[in-house]
RNA sequence: GGACGGUUGGCGCAGUUGGUAGCGCAUCACUUUGACAUAGUGGGGGUCAGAGGUUCAAAUCCUCUACCGUCCA
């Protein structure tokens, strides 16, 4: 037996054995209402290993391990989310590599080709897409191997059989079956509109992804001019650069100041354009100065305007994020000065918005450049003021977002959101307050789901469109692959009754670039595990499945598309219940970030602390609860893990027969371990693993080894008693096995390690993780001590004794001639039938009672205590 | 601006259906007792953010205020 518990060389044996023994399969053939399915969150690979992870996960592997030790099937799978920006970020940074679209495929590149030139100067080298995708699968895989022993580290019971990728063949498939059942019902349409793109990533993004962050801008006021009058009037905007691109003039439909202005045109500063001058409830007569400039397009009240207005398309901001080239008096582009506009136009054609702003003050500085009829001054009223002001972004993006006209791929949902709410409603949510997020969120809905990403390493589109006989795409005569072709991918595939030398010619047809969002293929974990669509005997064993574990971040990007899918597939939930994990914040409570470098890995924890140490840290935290990381916690962890070994070894250090348990004292004990597993139970069906553990940990510690132990320790020493003796020895084996069971799901590895000294022979189960759960009935087998609270008096007066002994400076261990009890007769009697394990543990000879009736029932006072 | 969560001894937290506060850490004193000094024993320390209300009785219900945090605009 090792004499301390070394949790490195204990951990690695049992991650072993556990994979040996296969302890952790799904098992098919059992039904599925003995089963329980787990929808197991996909970390990003790409991202660094954090302490976060080891919390969120250990909280669902501890429901995981009760369950299984109910005797439930368990289905716990575990995938990596490899694909989207983070990942090609990440590659582009670690092999200084850009992707090109245009490059065909070439030969492999392998990493220490890509890395062996790379110098920080160096321009990054420019690879194809399939050579870049090679990259981008190459290094995830990497990743996947840390987690994936983190996980194994941490004791994680995931069945490894059940493994994927969401970017792996068969996770395509499911994707892209899951496009064509939208499509065939027609909750998918492409359309060319104005969409929310990241000018610095390309690619068009989606509502769930935006982020509002406040950034110092200016107010600008500009004077207008109108046609064919002398009036004028003052606009304020933040984005004067946008002036080209003006197409109307709005005001409140009351605002006497503007009305007589509504069906004039107005003309535009620098440009001379003649836009519409009309009224809107939208405006706010009180906000600058009350009128305002639409253009194309400013945010999305300037897109709203646009469709209601029906005004012109004057796009000027190009994919990346710089002024296009435009021709003033050309078609779609009036100007009452075309020679001056496009002088002026030409100066911040190329630049950027920032750049483009600051030369467009400029101008506007210059009375010259006043919109014709506007008089001498100059269109810049004042100087520009000083503002903060919120501003959408993409989470993941450095610039603000703008509407650029583009072609994409939505998923209707607009019309859904009260069917959306009532699938949130129809989940049990742990905390309840995490579904009013769901339903907040999907209330607040503004636009479809933007589906497509102007990206690499994605999901392809399962869709090629027909070109005409002039070299037209067909964008509204989309095909789509037949489900039985997939996965494809229409970049390399060709679409039925093609040929390839067909591809992008005049009366052939042109692949689908574009990728899914990610969240269109995560938001189909259940069915990626379930095989919808190809197996659906295992679909309908594992589809809805019971616990979708998660943090409360992604609330409104992963669980709700989640929901969404499954309802738009089968009408369906995808979980019955969802348990969400709160943060890991540091010790300020601040959320841990990269960019703060407050992020903490968990390795060294783990070297320090052991998994169990850390799983107890994590599994203090209730579902919900935000945690401040606190290192006090994970010594606590270990402590308790040593005493269990201690503990453990006793009880296996103790030798002799078992006999029936007939004494008082170890039938009150095991009637305190009976209420505890009562409880513990309860808490665990409640997902409240944090109060199973501390109902556990409460028992383990006062009634087990500070009470029993040392009460019944006499008499398991004791040769002379055999009935007394194998009582002991009887309770304190029972007991033993029924803590370490309750500790199990909490601490995986002291416990397998204490079980398997001698609980794993005598009970046939190898593995404590595939022994039952403690159960009430457990304790039938037991008679009812005489009275409910003769273990709990004993306690008592133990520890008034222990008083006296303290007072004196004695140790606990010291022996009394004799000592005078004052109690009621009640209590009195309750101790008299503990009285022989009680003198023992006291180590006091004799024991003299004084009655004492004013003295409240379970008190104890000790008198004329005589040592020896 | 809207919604949600929180505010309990120095710190971290628990307090089920309302009945005059618990736990761990830390702290102080004591003790090497045949599992454990990574331990044991005992002690000190709070009236539950503030105000008002309901009630015989509120940390626990209601209202308002303050502060912290998160989500959404």
């Amino acid at each position: 037996m090792p004499s301390h518990f070394e949790s490195q060389a204990i951990e690695t044996k049992w991650d072993e054995q556990w994979e040996d023994l296969q302890i952790y399969r799904y098992d098919p053939s059992r039904p599925r209402e003995a089963t329980f399915v787990v929808d197991t969150p996909p970390p990003t690979v790409s991202g660094s290993l954090h302490v976060g992870h080891v919390f969120s996960y250990t909280h669902t592997d501890v429901v995981v391990r009760y369950k299984r030790m109910r005797g439930m099937n368990i289905f716990y799978p575990m995938g990596w989310d490899d694909n989207g920006l983070p990942t090609e970020r990440r590659v582009q940074n670690y092999y200084n590599v850009r992707c090109d679209l245009s490059r065909t495929p070439g030969p492999y590149l392998s990493a220490e080709e890509a890395t062996a030139t790379y110098k920080k100067d160096d321009p990054p080298r420019i690879v194809s897409r399939p050579n870049f995708i090679e990259l981008c699968l190459k290094l995830t895989q990497e990743d996947e191997k840390a987690f994936k022993a983190l996980w194994r580290r941490i004791g994680l019971s995931v069945d490894w059989k059940q493994e994927y990728s969401t970017i792996d063949k068969h996770s395509i498939r499911i994707a892209q079956q899951s496009f064509l059942d939208l499509q065939q019902k027609g909750h998918v349409y492409s359309v060319e509109a104005p969409t929310m793109w990241d000018v610095d990533f390309q690619t068009a993004v989606a509502q769930a992804e935006l982020e509002d962050r406040n950034v110092a801008g200016n107010f600008h006021n500009i004077r207008f001019g109108i046609q064919g009058s002398e009036e004028t009037f003052v606009i304020a905007t933040t984005r004067p650069e946008l002036l080209p691109a003006c197409v109307g003039v709005a005001a409140h439909p009351d605002d006497a100041r503007y009305k007589h202005l509504f069906g004039k045109k107005a003309l535009t500063p620098l440009f001379n354009v003649p836009v519409p001058i009309f009224p809107t409830e939208v405006a706010d007569p009180e906000k600058g100065t009350g009128i305002l400039m639409v253009c194309t397009f400013g945010d999305a009240t300037d897109v709203a305007w646009w469709k209601e207005q029906k005004l012109e398309l004057r796009q000027i901001l190009g994919r990346d994020g710089r002024l296009i080239p435009i021709q003033f008096g050309s078609n779609g582009w009036p100007s009452q000065n075309a020679e001056r506009a496009n002088a002026l136009y030409t100066e911040i054609t190329g630049k950027n918005v920032k750049q483009a702003q600051k030369l467009i003050v400029e101008m506007l500085r210059k009375p010259e450049n006043a919109a014709i009829g506007s008089g001498s001054e100059a269109a810049l009223v004042g100087e520009p003021k000083p503002l903060e002001h919120s501003v959408k972004f993409f989470e993941k993006g450095d610039r603000p977002l703008e509407f650029i006209t583009t072609r994409q791929w939505f998923v209707r949902l607009m019309d859904k959101k009260e069917q959306l709410v009532k699938k949130g409603d129809e989940i049990t949510w742990y905390p309840d307050h995490m579904r009013l997020r769901y339903k907040n969120w999907t209330e607040n809905l503004l636009f479809d789901w933007c589906v497509s990403r102007q990206r690499y390493f994605g999901v392809p589109f399962p869709v090629w469109y027909p070109i005409d006989a002039n070299g037209v795409i067909q964008y509204d005569k989309a095909i789509t692959a037949q489900m039985s072709a997939l996965p494809v991918d229409p970049t390399i595939d060709v679409p039925a009754g093609y040929e390839e030398k067909q591809r992008d010619q005049p009366n052939g047809f042109k692949g689908e670039a574009d990728v899914f969002d990610t969240w269109f293929t995560s938001s189909m974990t259940p069915q990626l595990c379930s095989n919808w669509l190809i197996d659906d005997k295992r679909h309908a064993q594992l589809f809805p499945m019971d616990l979708r574990p998660q943090s409360h971040e992604i609330i409104r990007t992963w669980a709700f598309y989640t929901i969404a899918k499954a309802m738009l597939h089968e009408d369906k939930i995808p979980w019955k219940q969802v348990g969400i994990s709160g943060w890991v914040l540091d010790p300020d409570r601040k959320k841990m970030s990269k960019s703060k470098g407050n992020v903490l890995t968990p390795m060294h924890l783990l070297d320090q602390y052991g998994a169990d140490g850390v799983r107890y840290w994590s599994a203090n935290a209730r579902l919900g609860t935000d945690t401040a990381f606190d290192e006090n916690i994970l010594k606590i962890g270990k402590r308790l893990v040593t005493k269990i070994f201690n503990a453990g070894k006793f009880v296996r250090g103790l030798a002799g027969e078992e006999h029936s348990i007939t004494r008082e004292l170890d039938l009150g004990f095991l009637q305190r371990l009976k209420k505890t597993v009562l409880r513990a139970n309860q808490h665990f069906e409640n997902f409240d693993y944090a109060s199973a553990l501390s109902e556990c940990e409460r028992f383990f510690w006062n009634d087990f080894t500070d009470e029993y132990i040392e009460m019944v320790k006499q008499r398991a020493y004791n040769a002379d008693d055999i009935q007394g003796r194998g009582s002991a020895l009887s309770t304190l084996r029972f007991a033993m096995s029924t803590i370490l069971r309750l500790f199990a799901p909490f601490l995986p590895y002291v416990t397998e390690e204490v079980w398997s000294w001698s609980f794993a022979e005598k009970t046939g189960e190898k593995s404590i993780h595939k022994a039952p759960y403690p159960q009430e009935k457990d304790f039938d087998q037991f008679a009812s001590p005489a009275d409910e609270m003769s273990f709990q008096a004993a306690a008592n007066c133990r520890g008034k004794v222990n008083q006296q002994k303290t007072d004196q400076s004695k140790s606990v261990g010291s022996a009394l001639k004799s000592a005078v009890v004052v109690c009621n007769e009640k209590s009195f009697t309750r101790l008299t039938l503990v009285m022989e394990d009680f003198k023992a543990a006291t180590r006091v000879d004799e024991i003299v009672h004084s009655l004492d009736e004013s003295i409240a029932d379970g008190e104890f006072v000790i008198k004329e205590a005589q040592f020896q």
